[in-house]
DNA sequence: ACGATATGAATGAATG
DNA sequence: CATTCATTCATATCGT
């Protein structure tokens, strides 16, 4: 569990098929983006040194022509190895007990799967109360903000249990509220019976 | 450009509820909506073909239900679609290489299947359903934020093979916003019915 | 050869 | 609608 991340590196020459695909279907081998030493380093100073988290669109390409000097890279490798380096960071520190923030009751990492989800809004209705309670936002984003916003809670339970639950103030006369939405949707066609008897699945490799 | 893979799809080989989970604690078994190949094939359609970019609460009901014959689906999960696909759409051109483009045509479907039903339109210029949807994708149009708390409940009846069945009773009236849909008078399909193009739109590398 | 781990990629879900 | 979080899949790579 060491942070010792092993990355192979390749050179910053085209990974380019080098032509040898005469094949049909040849999977273009370069299945993923394989970041060479001198792109990850640049990425982790931009992270670590630069504080950069989430670059935007065009922080993403200043980035991406950078690191194209060191190999083939796009804009959406840029945009993942961002995303998924803080998440994995993040999630890290769950496991490291970093918890930074206050004090905190003893929390073993046995219980990881506990943090779970906030109960944004409860999923499946007939859950006489109780639970889905102690949450700790461990990001402190969360604060289960949102109470009351939403209630496409559907689900249908067959055991007739009432959609709104009883403390959601479920008042909704739309007719006429301020809920605009696109003046042109899409055409009227959304519907239409088809009983597409369309047999194929493709069960694609 | 991108091989790009569809990943996991559960086939609806799959039973859809697992059927009841006897025991309580037992890992909700699939957190978050898995769309079937189907759904995604049809909310693909949808979305390229018929221009449907942000489905209003009726829609996203009608879309729902019919989506629902291929596998377990709620509201929240169109909405949600459309709303990403849209979003990753355009997020895909930042990266790449930020084009400022203009306007965009409603459908575009090259992006994942070429040719394939661009024949269909423009057959000849005369033609007087097909081509153009109609609307164009300028954004403006209020928010379906939710933050009025829709209220998309239950709904639709996942059974109803003939949904608008007697020239489009849609029971549920838009939200009286006043700027509903305005029904055939601009255009009106994109072209014949659904018939269902049962040609693999399942992204193929 | 495997199995474990690290990490790129994709996408559902939410929030602002 | 833009951004971000979370979760999961896919695969490269390394350890034994």
């Amino acid at each position: 569990m060491e942070p010792q991340q092993q990355q192979h590196q390749q050179q910053p020459d085209e990974d380019n098929n080098g032509g040898a695909k005469g094949n049909f279907l040849c999977r273009q081998t370069s299945t993923r983006w394989t970041p060479t030493a001198d792109q990850i380093r640049i990425l982790k100073e931009l992270y670590y040194i630069k504080g950069v988290r989430s670059p935007n669109g065009a922080e993403i390409q200043q980035i991406s022509a950078r690191l194209r000097k060191y190999g083939k890279i796009e804009g959406k490798n840029v945009f993942y190895w961002f995303q998924n380096h803080k998440a994995r960071e993040r999630q890290k520190k769950i496991f490291t007990n970093e918890v930074p923030m206050q004090q905190r009751t003893a929390w073993k990492p046995e219980d990881y799967y506990s943090y779970k989800y906030s109960n944004r809004f409860s999923s499946s209705s007939a859950n006489t109360g109780a639970v889905t309670v102690g949450q700790r936002d461990i990001y402190g984003y969360g604060s289960v903000t949102m109470q009351e916003k939403i209630f496409w809670n559907c689900s249908v339970p067959a055991g007739g249990s009432n959609i709104g639950a009883g403390g959601g103030s479920m008042s909704n006369p739309n007719y006429g509220s301020g809920l605009a939405i696109s003046p042109h949707s899409s055409s009227y066609t959304v519907f239409d019976q088809d009983q597409e008897a369309d047999a194929e699945i493709e069960t694609l490799p």
